[in-house]
DNA sequence: GTCTACTTAGACCGAGCCCTAGCGGGCTC
């Protein structure tokens, strides 16, 4: 069986793409509907999907029906599914990428498509700043002007991502390279390791017997879209979710000294290298040099190399130069937050409104953290398109929430008539929440 | 496409804005 390297997310992605391609062909919106649907089921599924297709329960999920329980097994058992396939002939490979640019729907990257040939980006781009876009008919400046601006908007989004998905797509390799390739030691480096919210590319370090046979097999990874450059101890590649990843193999001695090298922020790095050479050291990825004799004195470890220049080791998170390096010399780094330490969750949508999971779910999931509150804060009304509670639901949703008591602590924020809290309902006493359990608010979407 | 109420068919989230075309459709949230 294939099941084994498919993740919930990999199908999820999957069946959105079919979604788009069904779009693009003018099919029902009912039927696109159902593919979205069932890919945001799997996404939120809490088991892998394969235990539940080997169960033969893929029906029993919500908006799962008989095809699409269908294809899901193709998919499990061939790595395949053949209408995606076939849908993907129909377009040119990268044309569901124009989908991504705000503004810019299926039927309208469709007719671009054929009276243009707009097949990506770069193309759309073009055709908007020449002004060949206003031939086609139903377009006119305001049109292309938006679209512009869209294209700008995609272009910042796109070069950086979010931090848990690069996470993700490190993870994997990391864990491929493992199985795989001669690798003594993996870590994540770079901005990903320092923990910033989004990254733009993804560090990998190693340390190997046999270098080129790490790279050789890093390039040739199914995910890897194109090679950028590859030698014997360094590769760069972008890989298929759109992101670029480097590699490179270093020597156990100096493995320390990259890894802090690497890790950065580069100016956390300058301040590093200006004490290092007030006492006569060289800093690099290679090692803490004497600048005398050029004898490598720390690099093993990151905690040599800090503790050459006279500092404790610095969590990654904190390597911005905004005031680490001052606290570090005066034993003053602060403790950084940990997930044991997060008492509970201040936003939190159920099944009641547009969350995946039913309020005992919600509570069970709070439980396994450890929270000692949250707060249930679906949609109002006002947000239609979230299947928002009105009054009636609401009133329901509180009595479902009180039926919860004498079990947990339980404040109801919501007025009695779906007077619906602003968002300053998060403006209370935060002493409170810890004599409670359960805070229950109907929280208005802004319009 | 799925789901539901009934076995074959109909419902399925919708308001508001923008743009183009002259009334309706695309798109966003």
């Amino acid at each position: 069986m294939y099941h084994d390297a498919v993740t919930n997310f990999d199908m999820a992605r999957l069946f959105y793409e079919m979604a788009h391609l069904l779009e693009v062909r003018g099919e029902s919106a009912f039927r696109v509907r159902a593919y979205q649907r069932a890919a945001q089921q799997i996404e939120s599924l809490a088991e892998d999907l394969a235990a539940v297709a080997a169960r033969g329960e893929l029906q029993t999920i919500p908006g799962i029906g008989k095809d699409l329980a269908t294809r899901i097994t193709e998919y499990l058992a061939t790595g395949k599914i053949g209408q995606l396939e076939a849908l993907r002939a129909e377009v040119p490979p990268n044309f569901l990428t124009l989908l991504e640019v705000r503004g810019l729907g299926p039927k309208t990257a469709k007719l671009l498509l054929e009276r243009l040939g707009v097949d990506s980006v770069d193309r759309l781009e073009e055709a908007c700043t020449s002004g060949e876009i206003l031939t086609v008919a139903g377009i006119r400046e305001k049109t292309c002007e938006n679209i512009l601006k869209g294209i700008a908007i995609w272009r910042a989004g796109r070069s950086r991502m979010l931090l848990a998905r690069a996470r993700d797509i490190a993870r994997q390799v990391v864990a491929v390279l493992q199985a795989q390739a001669p690798v003594e030691r993996i870590e994540i480096a770079g901005s990903l390791r320092r923990m910033r919210e989004t990254v733009k590319d993804i560090d990998l370090l190693v340390t190997s017997t046999d270098p080129p046979r790490v790279i050789e097999t890093f390039v040739a990874l199914p995910s890897v879209l194109e090679v950028i450059g590859a030698g014997d101890t360094k590769a760069s590649v972008h890989h298929t979710d759109g992101i670029q990843i480097d590699l490179r193999v270093v020597d156990p001695a100096a493995f320390g000294a990259a890894l802090q090298y690497f890790t950065g922020a580069k100016d956390h790095n300058v301040r590093l290298r200006e004490m290092a050479s007030r006492r006569r050291l060289k800093i690099s990825e290679y090692g803490v040099f004497d600048e005398l004799t050029g004898n490598r004195v720390a690099g093993a470890t990151e905690e040599e190399v800090y503790a050459a220049v006279g500092l404790p080791w610095i969590p990654p998170e904190l390597r911005e130069n905004g005031g680490e390096i001052e606290a570090a010399l005066t034993g003053a780094l602060p403790a950084l937050i940990t997930a044991d330490r997060i008492r509970g969750d201040l936003h939190a949508h159920t099944d009641w409104s547009d969350g995946h999971h039913s309020l005992a779910k919600l509570i069970e999931a709070a439980e396994a953290r450890g929270y000692e509150y949250i707060l249930v804060s679906d949609h109002s009304k006002s947000s239609t398109v979230a299947g928002g509670l009105g009054a009636d639901r609401l009133r329901e949703q509180i009595r479902a929430v009180r039926e919860l008591q004498p079990r947990y602590k339980i404040r109801i924020l919501a007025g009695s008539e779906c007077d619906i809290l602003a968002d300053g309902a998060m403006d209370f006493p935060p002493e409170v929440l810890g004599e409670l359990d359960i805070v229950l608010a109907a929280v208005r979407t802004p319009t």
